[in-house]
DNA sequence: TTGGCTGCCTTTTTT
DNA sequence: AGGCAGCCAA
C-alpha cells in the first residue's frame, strides 16, 4: 500500500518528468510515455517524428515506465520531495541520490534498436541521440537501416546457413549480371521477359518471403511466372556459390535465419527489448518480420510512419503493413500526430486537398499553428526551358532580397528533368546541386576497380571476375570466359581456381598465356594487400591492373575529356579509401569499406550547408525540407507519369509522391508546368497535372508565362527578352582554351562545344538556325561583348558592373560584381545577361 | 577479339 | 536526346 508521501512524490515525479518534456505537444508526449507494448505513431509530414522517436528512446533510458506509475523503490522522505519540488520549480535536474526513486524499469542503452531505412536517417537519429544523451550513451543505441542491421547479424551466423562470414553484397548492376549470365546458359529470350522485370520479380517474392520452391508451386502452370520460379531457384544458388547476398536477400535470409535458428533468434531477442521502426509504411512483409521476430514475445515494438507518404510500393513496400499494424498486434495504441511545424497552413491545407482523394488511407488530416503564409504559386510555363528561366528568375528575387540559394530546393518527378534546369543554371552561373541520378559508385571506372578489390577479398565471386578479367583488354574474350565457368561448374570450384591452373586444361589452351599473365597479376594484388595500407592497396590496383595505362592510351586517343574525368574519378576513389581508413583507424580492412560502398547512397553525402540550390527527385527529397519548394513539370503523363494512368492503384501512389513534394516546403511552394516540353527526343503538350485541380483555388495564385498571353506568336518571340542576342555567338578569340577545372562553373565550359559557329542556339531547346531576323531592337549585333567597367542586368542577380573578361573555350566568362549578391562568374554567350551602359574602355 | 555502327527504349529506387 | 546492347566486319 502507497503511502501519501508516496503518492505525491509520484504525482511529484510525474510533473517533474513531464516538464522534461515540455516542449512536446500532447500526443508527442503520449507517444513517448507509451513505453511498453506494440505502438504504432502515425506521423504526418513535419509533425516531429524523430523527435519524437529520439525523446522516447531518452525516456526509455532516464525514466523508463516511471511516468504514470506509482512505483517507488523505496519510502519516500519529506526531504525527497523537497528535493523534487525544487528542482521542478528552479528547472534543473534531481540531485543524484534521487536518480533511483525517479525510474521504473529503465532500458539500457545497448537493449534499444532503432532502424531506419537510410543511413542518412540513421546517422541523424545518432546525431540527435548523441546531443541529448551524451556521447557515450547515445553511441550505445544500435541505430541502423534494415540492411546494415542485416548484415551485422549475417557477418555473426552466415555459416549457419551456408555463406561463408566474408559474404560480398551484389548492387542491382552485379545481380543484373548473374541474371544475363543464367539467361544465356538457359537459352532465355530477354526480349521474352526482359532482366530487369526477372529481377524485380524476384525481388517481390523475396519481399514477401516465398522461397523458390513455393514460387514454383504458385507459378505451376503459367509459361512466364514458371520461367520466374525456374530462375529464382537457379540466381539463389548461383548467389550462395558466389558467397553473396543482394539487397533482398540480406532481409530475406536474415528472417530465415532467424526462423530456423532458435540460438541467433534468442541471442538477439535478449539482446534487444525495445524496437523502433521509423518510415514503416515503406516496410516489405519480410522486414516486417524481421521485425516481428527481433521483438520477440515482448513485443516492445514502436513503430512510426505516415501511410500518405507511402511511395516505395513498385519496390515492395506493403502499405497494408501500417494498415494492418492492429491486426497484427492486437492490443496495439494508436497514437496520431497531426500538429505540422513546417509548413503554412495554405501549403498544408493544398497537401491535404490532394491527398483527400485517396481511397486507402488512415485518415489524417494536418494543420498548424504555422500562419497562412503566401499563396501556393503555379506558373504555367511555354515549355521546359521558361520554366527553368522562371525558377531562376524567382531565386533571384529571394536572393536580391537577402536569401540564401541553399534555402532553395528544385524537385521533380523523374531524373530526365533534371536536364533542362540543369543546363539553364549552370549557364545563368546560379550555383547548383544535382542529388541522386549516376552515384558515384555505379560509374563503370569506380565499379571496375572496386571488382578488382572485392575479388581479392572473395576469390569466390565470379561475377566481379567476369566483371573484369578483360577490362582493361587482355585478349580473354567471352568464349574463354564461358570455357572457364563451365570447366569450374563441372569441378564445383571458383573461376578463379581454374585461372589459377590454366595450363592444366587443353581447352583453354588458347588463352593460356593471357589467362596466366591475369593470374599474376591477381596474385600481385594479393600481395599488395597484405603488405600496403588499404589507400595504397587501392592505388596500386589501378596501376597493376594496367587500368590507369588504359586511360592514358584512351586520353591519347581523341577521348582525353572522358579519360580525364575517369582518371579523376579514381583519384577521388583512392581518397575515399583513405577517408575510410583514417575514420576507422585500426578497424579498416578491405571488407569493411566494399561493405560500406556496397550500402552507402548519393543522397546520404547531400550536405545542406553549401550554399547551392539543390535539385532531386521527389523520392529523394523524403524527410527532407526547404524554405522554398519548386514543383515542377506538374503535368499528365509527367506527374502522375503515364506508366500509372490506368491503375487506380498507381494514381495513389503518384498522389502520395505529390503529397510528400507539397510537404517539403516551409515557407513558400512554387508549383510550374508547361505547355510544351521535350521529352524523349519528342515535343509534348500535357494537360496541367490532375493533382493541380484537386486543390482547392482558395490556397492558390495562378501565373501564366506572357509568351502564352499572346498565342499566336511563335514561341521563340519571347526569347529574345530573356536572352538578348542568343543567336550571335561571341567566338573567343583564338578558338578552343584549354578549360579550366574549378568551380561551379565546371560543366559550362564544355557546354558551347559549337562555340564559333555564330548560329549556337541561345539555349539548348531553342530553335538552332534561327535567322538574325525577328529579334528586339534591344540587343544589337556584338551585344556579346563585355569590358570591365561595363553595367550590366542579370536576369536572377541583378545590377552589376563587369569586373573581369576571360575567354575560354570559345565563350566569354564574364565575372561580375553585383550590387546584391557579390561576385558571379556567367558565360557571356548563356547568360541571361544585358548590357546597360559601357564602362570607361 | 575488338571496335564501330545501328537500332531500341526510356519511372520513381532509401539499400 | 542519349545511353546501351547487339550485331557485324576486320
Amino acid at each position: 500500500m502507497a503511502t501519501d508521501l508516496q503518492k505525491e512524490f509520484c504525482s511529484l515525479r510525474d510533473t517533474y518528468i513531464e516538464k522534461q518534456f515540455g516542449r512536446l505537444n500532447e500526443m508527442q508526449r503520449q507517444a513517448v510515455f507509451t513505453t511498453s507494448g506494440p505502438l504504432l505513431i502515425l506521423a504526418g509530414a513535419g509533425s516531429g517524428k524523430t523527435t519524437v522517436l529520439v525523446n522516447r528512446i531518452a525516456n526509455l533510458i532516464r525514466f523508463g515506465s516511471a511516468h504514470g506509475s506509482s512505483y517507488t523503490p523505496r519510502p519516500a522522505a519529506d526531504e525527497d520531495l523537497r528535493a523534487l519540488r525544487t528542482a521542478i520549480m528552479t528547472g534543473t535536474d534531481v540531485p543524484a541520490w534521487l536518480d533511483g526513486m525517479m525510474r521504473c524499469e529503465p532500458a539500457r542503452s545497448w537493449n534499444i534498436m532503432a532502424i531506419t531505412f537510410t543511413n542518412k536517417a540513421a546517422g541523424e537519429l545518432k546525431a540527435r541521440l548523441r546531443s541529448m544523451l551524451g556521447d557515450e550513451e547515445g553511441d550505445e543505441v544500435f541505430a541502423s537501416t534494415f540492411h546494415s542491421a542485416c548484415v551485422r547479424i549475417l557477418r555473426r551466423y552466415a555459416e549457419e546457413i551456408g555463406w561463408p562470414r566474408s559474404f560480398t553484397i551484389y548492387d542491382t548492376d552485379d545481380a543484373q549480371r548473374v541474371m544475363k549470365a543464367l539467361y544465356k546458359e538457359q537459352n532465355v529470350d530477354e526480349k521474352f521477359y526482359p532482366v530487369r522485370s526477372m529481377l524485380n520479380q524476384l525481388g517481390r517474392w523475396k519481399d514477401q518471403l516465398t522461397a523458390p520452391a513455393d514460387a514454383a508451386k504458385e507459378a505451376a502452370g503459367k509459361t512466364k511466372p514458371e520461367l520466374a520460379a525456374r530462375l529464382y531457384g537457379l540466381y539463389e544458388k548461383r548467389l550462395q556459390e558466389a558467397g553473396a547476398f543482394d539487397f533482398d536477400g540480406l532481409i530475406y535470409y536474415t528472417v530465415r535465419l532467424l526462423q530456423e535458428h532458435k540460438e541467433a533468434r534468442d541471442y538477439y531477442q535478449n539482446r534487444y527489448h525495445y524496437l523502433l521502426v521509423d518510415e514503416y509504411q515503406d516496410t516489405s512483409v519480410a522486414q516486417f518480420q524481421l521485425v516481428s521476430l527481433l521483438t520477440g514475445p515482448a513485443q516492445n515494438i514502436c513503430v512510426v510512419g505516415d501511410d500518405d507518404q507511402s511511395i516505395y510500393r513498385f519496390r515492395g513496400a506493403t502499405i497494408e503493413n501500417i494498415l494492418n499494424f492492429e491486426r497484427y498486434y492486437p492490443g496495439a495504441r494508436v497514437i496520431r500526430l497531426e500538429q505540422n511545424y513546417r509548413s503554412t497552413s495554405n501549403i498544408l491545407n493544398a497537401a491535404n486537398c490532394v491527398i483527400c482523394h485517396n481511397t486507402e488511407r488512415k485518415g489524417k488530416t494536418l494543420w498548424t499553428k504555422n500562419g497562412e503564409g503566401a499563396p501556393v504559386h503555379v506558373y504555367q510555363a511555354e515549355d521546359d526551358r521558361e520554366e527553368a528561366a522562371h525558377i531562376a528568375e524567382v531565386i533571384g528575387q529571394h536572393l536580391r532580397a537577402g536569401g540564401r540559394l541553399s534555402d532553395h530546393a528544385v524537385l521533380y518527378r523523374m531524373n530526365a528533368q533534371s536536364a533542362p534546369l540543369e543546363n539553364y543554371f549552370t549557364r545563368a552561373g546560379i550555383p547548383h546541386k544535382i542529388v541522386g541520378g549516376q552515384r558515384f559508385n555505379d560509374r563503370k571506372e569506380v565499379k571496375d576497380i572496386h571488382s578488382y578489390m572485392s575479388i581479392v577479398a572473395n576469390p569466390r565471386d565470379d561475377v566481379r571476375l567476369r566483371r573484369i578479367i578483360n577490362e582493361p583488354a587482355r585478349k580473354i574474350g567471352a568464349s574463354t570466359v564461358d570455357t572457364i565457368a563451365e570447366l569450374a561448374g563441372q569441378e564445383g570450384v571458383s573461376m578463379m581456381d581454374i585461372i589459377s591452373h590454366a595450363d592444366e586444361y587443353a581447352r583453354l589452351s588458347r588463352a593460356v598465356g593471357p589467362l596466366l599473365k591475369f593470374w599474376q597479376i591477381y596474385q600481385a594484388l594479393q600481395q599488395a594487400l597484405d603488405t600496403c595500407p588499404l589507400d595504397l592497396f587501392a592505388e596500386k590496383v589501378i596501376e597493376l591492373t594496367g587500368y590507369r595505362q588504359m586511360l592514358r592510351q584512351q586520353a591519347a586517343a581523341g577521348h582525353r575529356e572522358e579519360a580525364e574525368d575517369r582518371e579523376n574519378n579514381l583519384a577521388q576513389l583512392v581518397n575515399n579509401v583513405k577517408n575510410y581508413c583514417d575514420t576507422r583507424g585500426v578497424d579498416a580492412s578491405l571488407e569493411g569499406y566494399l561493405e560500406e560502398i556496397a550500402l552507402i547512397s548519393d543522397i546520404d553525402s547531400y550536405n545542406a550547408d553549401a550554399d547551392q540550390v539543390v535539385m532531386m527527385t521527389i523520392h529523394s527529397a523524403k524527410g527532407l525540407e526547404f524554405p522554398y519548394v519548386f514543383l515542377v513539370g506538374m503535368e499528365e503523363n509527367i506527374f502522375p507519369g503515364s506508366m500509372s494512368l490506368y491503375s487506380e492503384e498507381d494514381l495513389e501512389e503518384e498522389r502520395r509522391l505529390a503529397y510528400v513534394g507539397i510537404t517539403r516546403a516551409k515557407q513558400e511552394l512554387y508549383i510550374s508546368h508547361c505547355a510544351t516540353r521535350m521529352l524523349y527526343g519528342r515535343t509534348c503538350y500535357n494537360e496541367p497535372s490532375r493533382f493541380l485541380s484537386e486543390i482547392d483555388p482558395a490556397y492558390l495564385e495562378t501565373t501564366r508565362s506572357p509568351a502564352l498571353e499572346r498565342p499566336s506568336r511563335p514561341s521563340w518571340g519571347s526569347l529574345g527578352d530573356t536572352v538578348p542576342g542568343g543567336a550571335s555567338g561571341y567566338s573567343g578569340p583564338s578558338g578552343r582554351a584549354a578549360a579550366p577545372r574549378s568551380g561551379y562553373l565546371n560543366r559550362e565550359y564544355n557546354a558551347p562545344a559549337r562555340g564559333g559557329a555564330g548560329r549556337a542556339p541561345a539555349f539548348p531547346g531553342a530553335p538552332a538556325a534561327r535567322p538574325a531576323a525577328p529579334r528586339p531592337a534591344a540587343a544589337p549585333a556584338g551585344a556579346r561583348r563585355y569590358a570591365p567597367g561595363d553595367v550590366v542586368m542579370h536576369k536572377v542577380f541583378g545590377r552589376g558592373v563587369v569586373t573581369r573578361v576571360t575567354p575560354a573555350a570559345g565563350d566569354l566568362i564574364v565575372e561580375i560584381r553585383f550590387d546584391k549578391v557579390g561576385v558571379k562568374k556567367t558565360m557571356a554567350n548563356f547568360a541571361p545577361l544585358t548590357k546597360v551602359s559601357e564602362g570607361e574602355a
